[in-house]
DNA sequence: AAACGGTAGGTTAGCGTTTACAGATCGTTC
DNA sequence: GAACGATCTGTAAACGCTAACCTACCGTTT
């Protein structure tokens, strides 16, 4: 029987009238109760917290929403959900949230920027009290002017740089890939070869950077024909490790920007007939699940996914408590996670 | 410019009062024009319509929460986010739902059944419209009950059997099955091992159920020696093949229930220094991103996991609008990919 | 003894929608 | 020409909750 209005008392669960006469107080004072605020007295918590407890209260999220409380949903924009990249981010967040009674709106942006704009629209006004935006492909200005509208989010794993007052969490990508290469330099290898990520990206050009710096530290001079531009994807790495490994001379070991660009570069070098890590050694990034079921097994650098996930729902809720947030640039650290793909040079 | 109280009307979007006014029209009206509901003429719509857009107006979800309507808020409960094969359902979920502009409350259980139980309390009343439940834990009765109580949901992937109720999407497991277990036949294997599910879930029954139909038809006698339940996980199928493969009289293939177990399986052989597909063949259930990761790449029955998950979406919006649902179990069809983890028999 | 600050809890006005209900206009039918 | 149904639109009452505002009762301080 679908609820009517012909069927007023008990048409679903209880509502905050119901549970005050129950217990014997104002809807204020259970307001106040389930929402530890105000003064309460210990006896009347005690009562209001039975009775609510017996009849399965809690606050219909909609109502709280509209009276200018929190809904005490959260958005959620990701490119896509399931590379585990993603994922693994998702799972922390939900699990850091769900620790706070709150709940995720999951928005998948398909890389579309349009869809992201509407959906950022739609999602800050009346559904949810803020957002964590993961990878977004608006600009530092975009966002910033989201900011100045009262808009509160926070960026994971930025694209780009971002301005000051933007909020960003992410994982010391240069560190992570000065870590990588200094292990193959160590390995004694020198033609070491870079698939990077699409330039401009904060993260290619971080862990550019930190390529770049354990080479020229170990003394060897970089050459940029071994650094091939691509797109974090299986295929480009297939692509790049293909022409790259093809050529005469070709490089003793591959650093991968990402694990899907490791994974690509080890199926060309299954494909050219070289071994892993024999022939030709494989660094990848970020050590998602897939890492570690390949042959050879993926020596990678960790990005603290879950972790990420965790900090940033825990910058959001800060900023949205109205607390002034010093930390606005969180960057985790990365480890380098040592396994099967690497070997000393031959 | 940060909206401020000198800054009076419009401090954040507009609300369907400064809408109506502007057009020059009651809420009523922009209500029914935006809703499509009722009766409007045309240059009234029009007129609505035009304001609506020049403002970018869209209704406060919390305040048609509230007013008896829908949300646009629909739960999905997943005991996790990132095995892919939870994570295809959910964005073939999240597609489809964002066509109907209605958005995804993810609410993982982590198996836990009280948290389960909890979430869809919280879920149902007030914050979501309905709810996708993927493999749930509770029981057939317990949901039941639920929908007598009016909660409207659709079951992804039963556990167990459901009672005629409550609506379900999933794959034809036992048919799926069946055609693995043929493949295996025709190249040559008689001793073929299955590592299962948990028994009594409705995917380990199912496929058990085509496993022993196709060796029937075969004439080969079921060797209840080779059937060794697990867990669907990676480290389970690892130990079950150990097992089976370490035995004096191993058998030549090995059919595992998912793809998990196939990968652990795969490692196992690997860890005994068996060759596959040369010395054992493997198949796995789901086809999931790593099946064609790993090496040699796997053969395995695929499930149409975003369609499942676009389905569901189907059947409950038919539901919500009060639609009679007449397929109430829907199964898709699963199809046998041949890859090169298996080979005719040695 | 007046004044005060801390504590406790009730009253009530919205929050932005939807939706009965009612009123109004118009063309048709008896 | 009255009655009627169909179409169009406005009025106002919920929906369930929060928070601002009040009142009232202490125990201290001045």
């Amino acid at each position: 029987m679908p609820p009517t209005r012909d069927n007023p008392p008990t048409n679903g669960r209880p509502t905050i009238r119901e549970i005050a006469a129950l217990a014997g107080v104002s809807t204020a004072t259970v307001s106040r109760v389930v929402n530890r605020s105000g003064y309460v007295s210990q006896e009347t918590r005690r009562a209001v917290e039975r009775v609510v407890r017996e009849h399965g209260y809690s606050a219909n999220r909609s109502a709280r929403g509209l009276s200018g409380g929190r809904t005490g949903l959260i958005g959620v924009t990701v490119p896509r959900i399931y590379p585990a990249y993603f994922s693994v981010i998702i799972a922390g967040v939900t699990e850091a949230l769900y620790e706070q009674d709150m709940r995720i709106v999951l928005c998948p942006t398909l890389h579309e920027h349009d869809r992201e704009v509407s959906l950022l629209e739609r999602l800050m006004h009346g559904t949810t009290d803020g957002a964590l935006l993961v990878l977004p492909e608006e600009s530092s200005r975009e966002l910033s002017a989201l900011m100045d509208h009262g808009f509160r989010f926070v960026v994971v794993d930025p694209r780009k740089r971002m301005e000051s007052p933007v909020p960003t969490v992410s994982a010391a990508s240069s560190s992570g890939a000065a870590q990588a290469t200094a292990h193959l330099l160590e390995l004694g290898h020198r033609r070491i070869a870079a698939i990077t990520g699409p330039r401009g990206w904060l993260a290619t050009d971080e862990r550019l950077r930190g390529y770049q710096a354990s080479l020229a530290a170990a003394g060897v001079l970089p050459d940029p024909r071994l650094v091939i531009e691509s797109n974090f994807e299986i295929d480009g790495g297939l692509a790049a490790a293909t022409e790259l490994l093809s050529r005469a001379e070709r490089p003793t070991a591959i650093f991968a920007f990402n694990d899907q660009l490791a994974l690509g570069a080890m199926q060309a070098a299954r494909g050219l007939g070289l071994r892993v890590p024999d022939d030709v050694s494989i660094v990848g990034f970020d050590d998602t699940a897939e890492a570690q079921i390949v042959t050879p097994r993926l020596t990678t650098v960790r990005q603290p996914l879950a972790e990420i996930g965790r900090m940033s729902v825990s910058l959001l809720t800060r900023l949205l408590d109205g607390q002034r947030v010093e930390a606005l640039h969180v960057e985790l650290e990365t480890t380098l996670i040592l396994r099967d793909s690497t070997a000393v040079a031959g």
